[in-house]
DNA sequence: CGCGGTATACTCGGCTCAGAGTATCCGCCA
DNA sequence: TGGCGGATACTCTGAGCCGAGTATACCGCG
């Protein structure tokens, strides 16, 4: 659990793609966008340069030529060091072999619930499910297409992980909404007195305490 | 989905706590410390510091007065205000009624995975297990300290969906690694033969195609 | 009664990041 | 042939964020 030099996940990929052949850092985004990445990893240009310059400085990958045609702005070709090939290698095991938590916002959303009312969470998760319904029908989508193109279904992985995840959100999600809606969730009572500004609810989060929350 | 003014997570949790009654920044995060959010919502004090600053600036809060006592720092007690009222119900309805795409790590990773030859990702995946592993124990032993101190069920939601997730992900990933180790993974022939050197997977991302590959 | 360790309460500087803005070239249609 | 949209290829600015560092007070222990 090394603290890495350059942390930006679009590093790696910027290590990744230059492993195959030196390019320079549009033709990176290109080739990265053509394989679908940018679904699994956030390319973007402000961030793209930063993070090749990053890359420079910790010598991980080195300019090999510059040239300009036209009056267009310089392209400068970059190639994956030694070194670089090393971290590629170091950094992309420690992230297949070691989870570390990370903090989706709904898992916030979620533990900062109780502060709305009850009646008002129940159509909030509905609609949850909707939008999960769709962004499981684009992933979806983006496998065939892409597969339809020829593309391995090995590089296609991350997406099967992704559609996994969703359905598993997707389905717990389900089951939430419908326990608020019919009444079964433990803890749902007090919750709605609360709300109702009820003074024998004054303990809520914890049982038997004065009032507070969250 | 309107951009909001102060986007850190850590900021709905500081117009939550606030909601309850009013504080200085110090006691918020004792408060969020105390109910386990640390596990849901990054809390560091140069992010609280600054987001306090930023919800000011946006008029979400106001300092109400400021004290010290003995010659320690001063310290500023903030409140909510009508609109930080607002500002706390719109966006905690936004993000439990709209999944927004997020990118884990581990999904980079494994849309990288090809890079590494299949012998080698093997064992990581099986790392990765036990790590999956260790953080669900963890996540249990949370919510099992919390009962028993406790607090309602309803406030350790958070806590539940994350096991759940976590359980869902140990699965999948258990199931890959079977996959690699008994050579059923379609296409992990021409990995392996890749990583050999092999000329005739010189099209290896795409059926029929010249070599490239991430 | 002196000392170290822990809790309190911030501050600061530097790095990262996003995304809007800029400038050039090419193809095409009228 | 002139103009316009779209692709190419960056650049720049300002805001966000982190975490190490600082300084004081309290408390128990020998």
């Amino acid at each position: 659990m090394v603290k890495r030099k350059v942390s930006n996940p679009l590093a790696l990929a910027v290590l990744a793609v230059l492993s195959e052949s030196s390019m320079h850092p549009y033709e990176m985004a290109q080739k990265l966008r053509g394989r679908g990445k940018e679904q699994s990893i956030r390319i973007n240009y402000g961030s793209l340069y930063t993070v090749v310059d990053a890359l420079c400085r910790a010598s991980f990958i080195e300019p090999v030529e510059t040239f300009r045609e036209g009056r267009r702005p310089e392209r400068t070709v970059y190639s994956l060091t030694p070194a670089g090939r090393v971290e590629l290698r170091e950094w992309l095991s420690e992230i297949l072999r070691t989870s570390t938590k990370e903090y989706p916002e709904f898992e916030a959303g979620l533990s900062l619930m109780p502060v709305l009312p009850p009646e008002t969470v129940a159509p909030l998760l509905r609609q949850r499910v909707e939008s999960l319904e769709i962004r499981l029908g684009e992933v979806r989508a983006f496998m065939d297409q892409m597969r339809a193109s020829g593309l391995r279904r090995l590089f296609l992985i991350e997406a099967e992980y992704e559609e996994m995840m969703l359905r598993a959100e997707l389905a717990w999600v389900k089951c939430l909404a419908e326990e608020l809606e019919e009444g079964t969730l433990e803890d749902l009572e007090i919750w709605y007195r609360w709300h109702q500004g009820d003074e024998s609810s004054r303990s809520f989060a914890i049982r038997g305490e004065e009032r507070h929350m969250t």
